[in-house]
DNA sequence: TCTGGGGTCCTAGGACCC
DNA sequence: TCTGGGGTCCTAGGACCC
């Protein structure tokens, strides 16, 4: 047996740890540039306010209901996601938790084989919400997919299944199944779902289920497909993930403006910050990045009132040779900008993308590059432990700026209580 | 004038996830 | 006026090789 562990509306309930007041009323928190509605609290929910809708459009209604609104807090969030994996660690080991999103774990729980799992699962949601304060749900089932059937189920229902569902026999799969709308089903988004509603007639993941693996091939996306229907019926087709080798295949920083930017130096700027958090990440992973891409979206005139995005100006460069050096990375990227930068748009968005990863101590010195390589890892170390520590990019390079005209807006945001000790939650 | 078959590697693009 | 950010996997098809 296998479980998913998700934490209920967490990021809300994370607002909610430091502002008890606010418990049983409706809370919403908003993305980067406080753009849309990435969490909102079941009593928002309730109120009628939608989920991935943009603010402005749901702001009357959040103003007439008094809801609470956060802009969103990532060093909170990360800071709580972590103690909430910390937590399922020490109940099940390392080995056994899949770390699957800042608020989804995947568990093995072949130790609690023939224990009766809804208690197993009672038992970890209990101490997860006393060690953590985080609410969470979870769905137990002999696969990943039918986790997440489980898990829908136990979130839909939260008072009669005490957020914890278990599918440990046919009858109660298929019941299941029958209840889950198709478009829930985990790997189903909505292009699938369309078609499979009116093409094939497939309503309800019990439908799905009772398709063939090779019609799935044909029309789901390939193995992806075929996998699907496998899981649904009971035979595991994707394991666990073990997390220590796992490391990332691309590493991407980007992010929308706070205004239309039209200058060429705004967007350089812009874009050698984003070029030093994509290397700070790959370095924290220990790789080397051959291919460094940078992009932008311009900004277009608004389409009789429906919302349009913008093209995307992209191009890449080939490194002579692997690197993780944030000055060499942000040379290539803001050289990058040179090329695909047009002095008659507005811009709205930029991001960098660093691919072609390789571990960084395999990196071969060519017959072009000198061996200088070794003190540059040691000042870059240098500068991640004083960033680490102080947790505010202090040291930046020049080409980053310092007055960044260009940066997000984030007007609503709780203090960082967790890792800031300016910021620490006081008790009068 | 006639022009095979099998393979690899790479990229672009489509779908999905939270 | 205002619509996030960061990923994954897979396939098709072109270039190239022998």
């Amino acid at each position: 047996m296998k479980a998913i562990i998700d934490c209920n509306s967490f990021y809300c309930s994370c607002e909610r740890l430091f502002r008890p007041e606010l418990d049983e009323k409706p809370v919403v928190v908003l993305s980067n540039n406080d753009g849309c509605i990435i969490s909102r609290s079941d009593e928002a929910k309730e109120i009628g306010v939608g989920m991935a809708g943009p603010y402005f459009l749901a702001k009357p209604l959040i103003e007439k209901h008094n809801v609470a609104t956060f802009s969103s807090n990532y060093n909170l969030y990360g800071d709580m996601s972590q103690r909430v994996m910390d937590t399922l660690r020490i109940l099940l080991g390392d080995e056994n938790v899949e770390v699957y999103s800042v608020d989804e774990a995947f568990l093995d729980l072949a130790e609690f084989n023939k224990q009766d799992y809804f208690k197993v699962g009672l038992y970890i949601r209990e101490t997860v919400e006393q060690w953590t304060g985080i609410k969470v749900s979870i769905g137990l089932a002999p696969t990943k997919v039918l986790c997440k059937v489980a898990n829908h189920l136990a979130k839909k229902h939260k008072v009669k299944t005490q957020c914890v569902v278990v599918l440990d026999t046919k009858e109660k799969i298929e019941k299941a199944l029958q209840a889950t709308p198709v478009n829930e089903v985990w790997g189903i988004g909505r292009q699938y779902a369309e078609k499979l509603k009116e093409l094939n007639a497939v309503y309800t993941a019990y439908d799905l289920s009772k398709k063939a693996a090779p019609w799935a091939y044909k029309n789901l996306g390939g193995v992806v497909g075929s996998r699907m229907i496998k899981e649904l019926n009971g035979e595991s087709a994707l394991a666990l993930a073990d997390e220590q080798l796992t490391v990332k295949k691309m590493i991407a920083s980007t992010r929308m403006f706070g205004h239309t930017v039209t200058s060429k130096a705004d967007i350089k700027e812009a874009v050698a910050t984003y070029t030093s958090r994509a290397a700070e990440k790959l370095r924290r992973q220990k790789s080397a990045a051959t291919i460094v891409s940078v992009f932008v979206v311009t900004k277009e005139p608004s389409n009789n009132g429906h919302f349009r995005h913008g093209n995307t100006l992209s191009h890449y460069a080939v490194l002579p040779i692997a690197t993780s050096a944030t000055n060499e990375l942000i040379k290539a990227a803001t050289s990058l900008v040179d090329k695909i930068f047009d002095k008659t748009k507005q811009y709205k968005k930029a991001g960098v993308m660093l691919s072609g990863l390789v571990p960084d101590n395999t990196i071969q010195a060519n017959l072009f590059v000198s061996e200088k390589n070794n003190s540059k890892r040691l000042l870059m170390e240098m500068i991640d432990n004083v960033n680490f520590a102080m947790r505010n990019d202090v040291v930046k390079f020049a080409a980053s700026g310092t007055k960044r005209d260009w940066k997000m807006r984030v007007e609503m945001r709780s203090p960082r209580y967790t890792t800031r000790w300016n910021e620490m939650f006081v008790v009068k």
